[in-house]
DNA sequence: AAACGCTCCAACCGCACAGGG
DNA sequence: CCCCTGTGCGGTTGGAGCGTT
């Protein structure tokens, strides 16, 4: 036995509001707010609609605070950001973006930023890797499991967000993400609190960040160690020509900034704040093409690069969600980007993938 | 000009959760 | 506790509008 249903179906008004029923639930609210009962409401008003109606046309559309038109740079980057941490909760992505809804954040995501940050990538990458696309060969994506079972096995949202997560940072690049400030936005709904850093050279072949307490921030840092993390001086700035890469350290370690929340990088490194912006360019760079097939030479070699750096190099094991690569790309990432990378496993775990 | 296909968005549906009795 | 009900949320759908053939 089911639920009974929230309103008599076959007594209330559906399909688009007219302009008289919006004035008068417009009206109503703007005089008496929702009275807390939103089912109660359509009676009380004379309105031939559910209440659960009443409550969207008035969230969506009617209230007096709400955004019209398109969205900016800056809230496409939030939306990504957030979409690749967060998955889809459209409410919370919504709640960072003022005057926007949820159902105005999950129709642009679904209908436009989606198509941005896929349908680039795909093209721009699919003649260099085409295995970096769901769309793409997917016997060999997918160990073995046939293209309609492994298609339906793992959600939508689940393979999206692994793409781009994938897409915008190698995990072991301290400058991916999770671990670029310059991509945060400002109230990360994971934590919100700020870290400082100092940058240094503690040898010749790597950096430390250490956090530096602030004023107002200083009960967020963490003992003394636990937010110190270890920087290849090629990962700041890959194009030094002085710089030598060190074959034997292509580990990087990460512990945690446990308090996984936002992270503000002092001015105290150029080069560091170079990097941090050159990967913001990169979610830029996904959502407004600059980068991709449509590139030089030079520059579609550096996109190839983008695709497969944090696979060393090899392409052969850009098979990313098969096992191997994907074992060993977690292998290493620091706790609060595990978040996401549990919920991921998961999800990959429920539906009979063993990593 | 008509047919067709595509895009976009408002609205609906069903499920999960929270809180009160 | 358990049940019931209202609320909130995410996924999906229907159709208007627009572009293309």
């Amino acid at each position: 036995m089911g639920r009974a249903p929230c309103c008599d179906k076959g007594n209330v008004k559906k399909g688009p509001w007219s302009p008289e029923e919006d004035g008068k639930l417009k009206a109503y609210i703007e005089e008496h707010g929702t009275g807390g009962n939103w089912i109660a409401l359509p009676q009380k008003i004379g309105l031939k609609r559910c209440g659960k109606s009443c409550r969207l046309r008035w969230l969506n559309y009617l209230r007096p605070d709400i955004k019209r038109g398109g969205f900016s740079e800056e809230e496409d980057q939030i939306i990504c950001s957030l979409y690749i941490s967060i998955g889809s909760r459209w409410s919370i992505i919504a709640a960072q973006l003022p005057g926007r809804t949820d159902n105005d954040v999950k129709n642009y995501w679904n209908t436009r930023l989606k198509k941005k940050l896929f349908g680039k990538r795909r093209d721009s990458c699919s003649r260099q890797s085409s295995r970096l696309s769901i769309n793409h060969d997917p016997k060999e994506e997918t160990n073995g499991m046939s293209p309609d079972a492994s298609s339906q096995a793992l959600s939508t949202s689940a393979l999206e967000r692994m793409q781009l997560h994938k897409q915008l940072q190698g995990l072991y690049d301290p400058f991916s993400f999770y671990n670029n400030p310059a991509l945060w936005p400002k109230f990360h709904p994971l934590g919100g609190e700020k870290l400082f850093f100092h940058i240094q050279h503690t040898d010749a072949n790597t950096i430390a960040a250490t956090p530096v307490p602030q004023a107002s921030d200083a009960t967020m840092i963490e003992p003394s160690g636990q937010n110190v993390f270890l920087i290849k001086p090629e990962m700041l700035n890959p194009t030094d020509p002085s710089i030598q890469e060190d074959p034997n350290s292509s580990t990087l370690a990460f512990p945690s900034p446990s308090s996984s929340g936002a992270l503000s990088v002092e001015n105290s490194n150029s080069n560091f704040n170079d990097a941090a912006v050159g990967l913001q360019d990169e979610l830029h760079d996904l959502l407004y093409q600059k980068i991709g097939c449509s590139r030089g030479p030079e520059q579609q070699q550096q996109t190839e690069f983008d695709c497969y750096k944090d696979l060393n190099g090899e392409k052969e094991s850009m098979n990313w969600w098969a096992t191997d690569g994907f074992e060993k790309s977690l292998s290493g990432s620091w706790d609060s980007v595990s978040n996401l990378q549990a919920d991921l496993l998961n999800e990959y775990d429920e539906f009979g993938y063993r990593l």
